[in-house]
DNA sequence: TAAAAATACTCCATAGGTATTTTAT
DNA sequence: ATAAAATACCTATGGAGTATTTTTA
């Protein structure tokens, strides 16, 4: 018993007549004659009585008629949701980010690629670096985005965008105008330092290890766990601290924070666009990564 | 796409190897794969992603792995449904009969095949020997129990049983205790007679010609349109009538009626049993033709 | 190096065809 | 006589096999 006998038999039923039914699917009514006889040998017993003018379905072959119509409506629900898959219009994806990119690079295009797609699923899990790779590794995550190139040999990544990296001060701070502060003058200043394992604070010391510095030589205040309580601290003058130009964008805009360049401080890092390199992405995450590159502004998409 | 290639690829996803798939289906490595990559092509994206040590399904697999699933365990059961079917544990079988068939034998055979086979839906249907015929001619009918042979040539009928038709009178008639009466005897007592183009009318009608005779010479004192009226017509004294055995054997049971012979009449008809000459039969219908057979009294089957 | 899947080929079972016969109206 | 299905027979596609190569952990 296969699909398509199935469907020829509901021919036969249908038009009450084996020429017929072969006309309808372009087959001879021999070959017709033969599907139908495989059935009855299959289940047993006769589906169809010949009538010489009418073939019409025993009882036997009224019962399979109702479960063979089940059956190939099934078959093609199959074949549309496959195709609506492909289309992009369905699907679920889940997209994991560290820290900054998590928290604010992520949810606005997340948030708008979901409103193009409506019927789709999608997640945003933030967990730091590590994390994301594992579950990016173990299938939990098709996309991934974080702060430093992964060395596993699983994980494909791509330079995605450079981030800059400012010296962030409150929005009342003497330096507050100015564009750029030499590095000696940041090192009189209180500084408020992120937790140690933070991308961040790693960025940070990367740097001055390259200015021949290090944090030992900065005026640390306060070592704070998120980018938001090193955030707070700054605006109620706590000390000045460096944090990723996307964290502060929008308090500088409304001028509660400043943001300016290090004199000799090359304070760029980068996020990368991870996913398991032997997997088979899902139409939904390839249509999510062309969507996450035109929504950066070109200009930081810069070379590795 | 065939229901063989989703078993195939079930297997696959569930077991994460072509090669245990194989074995858990009996094939070899290779045709998984190209049955696995059929698929592939069919629905034009991949399904499985081969990591080396394992083989996992994509998001499109797992989409389709949960569809197969559905759409096998329909084919299964579908196949459970027909064997159940054959089985006869499963089905609905209608039944026709005439008027005495259908009033005084049918009832109680019915009944019983019904206890015999729970889960099958079993009706009986009581109308005239044309309508019964007209029904079985046209499928609504799948078997029919009838008081004269029918000389269509698309219905079958097969001798059932011979009932003998009696001189019925109250049971404190005069005659009450006899065995037998002269027919001329007959002809001097109140006849109740049944309504034209009854069944029981005409075979009383050919028995009387046969002895030479004929209604006319009978002391017809009323005409009543069914076995009921006749018999209670009879008990209240009005007349005496010619019934079938089977429609007053309760009554002669209980002394109510006597059922008499009336000598040089010969008083039998048959009952038939008809089906549809080229239609096959359902195994429900076939069993009940069995039970129907072994049902009656073997004394009452005789030859044609 | 070993384990798994892919590739290359060979073979035959069967789906499909055409021509014809049978059957019942 | 006709219309429909069954039968007989032929062909070729593709499902299944074995042997081998490729790949990566």
């Amino acid at each position: 018993m296969d699909l398509w006998q199935l469907h020829i038999f509901c021919r036969v039923v249908e038009t009450r007549s084996f020429s017929k039914a072969a006309e309808g699917v372009r087959l001879s009514q021999p070959t017709v004659s033969s599907h139908i006889k495989d059935l009855e040998e299959h289940f047993g017993c006769p589906l169809i009585d010949r009538l010489n003018r009418r073939a019409l379905p025993t009882q036997a072959g009224e019962l399979l008629y109702g479960y063979a119509l089940r059956l190939l409506a099934l078959r093609d629900e199959i074949e549309t949701v496959m195709a609506r898959y492909q289309g992009k219009s369905l699907g679920r994806l889940t997209v994991g980010g560290s820290t900054i990119p998590g928290g604010y690079l992520l949810p606005q295009i997340v948030g708008r690629f979901q409103k193009r797609h409506p019927g789709v699923t999608l997640a945003l899990v933030v967990a730091d670096t590590g994390e994301i790779i594992r579950r990016v590794l173990d299938g939990a995550l098709e996309l991934g985005v974080v702060g430093a190139a992964p060395r596993e040999r699983q994980i494909a990544h791509e330079m995605l965008l450079a981030d800059r990296l400012r010296l962030v001060v409150s929005g009342n701070h003497p330096w507050a105008s100015r564009r750029e502060v030499p590095l000696p003058l940041l090192q009189q200043e209180p500084f408020i330092l992120r937790e140690e394992g933070s991308g961040t604070r790693q960025a940070i010391e990367e740097a001055l290890r390259r200015a021949g510095s290090g944090i030992g030589d900065l005026r640390v205040v306060a070592e704070m766990g998120s980018t938001e309580a090193v955030r707070q601290g700054i605006r109620e003058g706590i000390g000045v601290s460096i944090l990723s130009e996307l964290a502060v964008r929008d308090d500088v805009a409304a001028g509660r924070l400043a943001a300016l360049r290090v004199a000799g401080l090359a304070l760029t890092r980068h996020f990368y666009l991870i996913h398991h390199r032997r997997r088979h992405p899902a139409p939904l995450a390839v249509e999510f990564i062309a969507f996450l590159k035109e929504s950066l502004p070109p200009s930081r998409v810069e070379g590795p």
